[in-house]
DNA sequence: GAGTTTATTTTGAATAATCAAAAAACATAA
DNA sequence: TTATGTTTTTTGATTATTCAAAATAAACTC
């Protein structure tokens, strides 16, 4: 029925439309977040598209219908589980699971997710801190998460979600203990170098881009 | 480079080699043990013979180049460590695994599958009792395994080795306590009915066709 | 508003994998 | 050796996915 390159295609979708908060996503942006030319992504989009699984309107973008949102959510949480069973139980890094996952999410049938997620006593984040959507989509809400980026010098924080990055930048914060769950505290913020000054759980301080701790939500607390 | 499809035709060309114990596979047995047609069998035959992986010879079947073998190898590596991990780690049923690691064997990567063997302490059997070829491609030889067909009665025997089987058979098997490690005796051997009556470890005692039986290995032994 | 830039769509073509059906080669039997 | 049957190969087509480059549309600039 639907193909890997389908699910890519819609599950890429969703996380476009969650991540910028768009309904519709121009062709443009999926094509470079799918690593393929325009002209591939306006044909292939008019036929998922036609097949009723999204909701393109030309020269404005595509959206998901319904069903498109339901195979697509089964796809984020196939992804999502296996990543979390690569971290948990093969003990594999953090940063290395994601291109794994992206393979694996199309080869796992139902069967073998679930008994994944219930060997692992049903996570509901995944090791990047992102929720991982019920088998019925549903998914928990985010609370009250704010962006690194703003929070106030002084501030201490629980981090709590590490968004998509290059390899070497996920490598960097592991190395900096900066992971969903850790307990930091900001201690300078300067708008002009754009960098932010962290103390991780182990007292050792670390500056980061303020870009970089815009992809990084925390709970602040204490 | 290689891709899934021409993975699956390296792997079958290398099984049915070694099920059959001819070195030449010819179109049809392919084509079939493949479930496409012969004439897609020619095409994709020749084209991985001008690859190098294999070697064709119009109307007198195929083999395998040593590139080839080494490309089987490592799938049939995967597939079998696959399955025992779905067994053993995922605690799934022995007779459903096999289609799940059809798929799994080209998604999962080589530190992938790695991880699995370690986790599982490197087993050298899959859970049909098949060896598994160790990362450099070589493998345990057989032992001094036997037909359960041809074992007369009142021998006892431990099964080694359990065919690929329809589901249905495996089950079958399987409710009987008939799995690779488990004892057994054989009662009644009749070549007339083509019959032959075996006692498992719980004392019970079930019949089975002198074909299946075929397909059972066991190490004859007190 | 005319010209330029950028984004999107269309067009024409390529590749991998497949099929059905016709043709060819080989095997077997009478 | 002629007819019959079986395998294999060839041929012609189809589907899914992709690309590059040309054409078009929209947005932006001056």
């Amino acid at each position: 029925m639907t193909s890997p390159t389908v699910e890519d295609y819609l599950k890429q979708i969703w996380m476009l439309r969650e991540g910028l908060g768009r309904d519709r996503i121009p062709m443009g942006e999926l094509a470079r977040s799918l690593s393929v030319s325009p002209g591939t992504v306006t044909t292939m989009v008019k036929s998922i598209s036609e097949a009723g699984l999204a909701d393109y309107v030309p020269r404005l973008g595509v959206g998901l219908s319904f069903e498109g949102e339901t195979v697509a959510l089964r796809m984020v949480r196939r992804h999502r589980l296996v990543e979390c069973f690569l971290v948990e139980v093969l003990g594999m890094d953090w940063a290395e699971v994601h291109a794994e996952a992206e393979v694996l999410e199309h080869a796992v049938s139902e069967t073998v997710v679930e008994r994944m997620a219930a060997l692992m006593g049903h996570p509901a984040h995944d090791p990047h801190g992102n929720p991982i959507p019920a088998p019925d989509g549903s998914m928990a809400g985010a609370g009250s998460l704010q962006p690194l980026s703003e929070c106030a010098p002084g501030s201490s924080a629980v981090v709590a979600r590490v968004r998509q990055q290059p390899r070497e930048v996920l490598d960097f914060l592991s190395d900096c203990g900066l992971k969903p769950g850790s307990g930091i505290e900001v201690v300078t913020r300067n708008p002009a170098s754009r960098i932010l000054e962290v103390r991780g759980g182990d007292g050792k301080s670390f500056g980061l881009s303020l870009e970089t701790a815009a992809s990084v939500d925390v709970v602040v607390g204490g």
